[in-house]
DNA sequence: TCGGTTCTGGAATGGTCGGTCAATAACGAT
DNA sequence: ATCGTTATTGACCGACCATTCCAGAACCGA
């Protein structure tokens, strides 16, 4: 029995994240937030805290709306190594150039914040080991399928995998050419996955 | 005939060089910097036009304090597949856990600027591209001397360990294990360079 | 229709930002 | 010793920062 929140609280946080992800969180001003999520300014701190809060959903909401994909892809348990080559292709080669230019919000965001914020920091770095775990995982499952070779054991194959993935989101948000992130890990891929 | 320079410039690009590192370009206040490199507000002004002006100057001290070693090492001759290894240890595995976590400067500056400042982007994309010609030719030197197998290309063995040690700078600024970096690439370097 | 509650809009806060400026101090050349 | 040049110093600038606050508007249940 009182006012209903006047704004779409999804698209607000929508709208935010496309702020955060494009300049990062300090470079993000109030403003600038407030002008993209269309509110004023009241209604964000009454609706999110502070501009650290507002982050932190902003994190989760990447979470829903962009890392589950890539944990769904990578839990492929038909072919998970399609699964493997499908996350490349979803979060890399298949992106329009403005949306790779963005490279990765949780990539970013301990790239920013690490020295600085450790609160913000720990919640980006926990949802990243999350995909890691995902990439090992699958490995595992490749192995077992003999999809995927044991030169080197699933733990090793995962972390290298993510950590080829970390380097291409960098390396899309510095405006590399495709042609160039594709031979970045293609070959990778192959070796591990030979086909 | 006027009044000589009071400070070392070399030792306040230094100090500036560590603000920078640590905290990035638009996190770090001159306030900050004035306060580390010991100097006036007025002088750094003077000796270095503005932000922009010193951060440029640090970006190429950076490259003769600390990318150079890499080139160097990258550019031997007799044991190419020795300095691609000596590459890695060098600015990952024998690091001091603290200098580790500062991650790479130019890595950390193109993520952060990327979307905002192109001037200062492109000058730290420039230097990050030296190093990958450099992992290219170090490849193909290695692979002419059959140090390196040619399951791969030259250029997509470079543009693949480019990518990898971009990740783990990333990975390191998070403050990553050092077990797990190594898990992360050393099966790269054997798949690339049995031995 | 009214009361209670919540949301909204915008002014105002104190602090910090990057950058400027004029007065002063320190030097080298003559 | 003096003069011209340049470095230093610290006060100062307007703009913007995240945050707070409050008066008024909007809604709900009764």
């Amino acid at each position: 029995m009182a006012r209903p929140l006047q704004f779409d609280r999804q698209q607000a946080l929508d709208s935010a994240m496309q702020v955060f992800w494009l300049h990062g969180y300090y470079s993000s001003s109030l403003q600038q937030l407030l002008d993209a999520m269309q509110i004023n300014r009241g209604s964000l701190y009454a609706a999110f805290g502070d501009k650290a809060g507002l982050f932190t959903e902003v994190l989760n909401n990447y979470q829903c709306s962009m890392q589950v994909v890539v944990i769904e892809l990578l839990g492929n348990q038909e072919n998970p190594a399609k699964g493997i080559r499908d996350v490349f292709e979803f979060t890399v080669f298949s992106l329009p150039k403005d949306a790779l230019a963005m490279g990765c919000l949780l990539v970013n965001t301990v790239n920013e914040l690490s020295p600085m914020n450790s609160e913000l920091t720990a919640q980006a770095s926990e949802k990243l080991m999350l995909v890691e775990q995902a990439f090992i995982d699958a490995c595992r499952r490749a192995q077992t399928l003999k999809q995927m070779n044991k030169m080197v054991s699933a733990e090793e194959a995962g972390r290298m995998l993510m950590n080829s993935m970390i380097g291409l989101r960098v390396q899309c948000r510095r405006g590399a050419a495709k042609s160039h992130l594709r031979q970045s890990v293609s070959p990778l891929l192959n070796m591990l996955m030979p086909n």
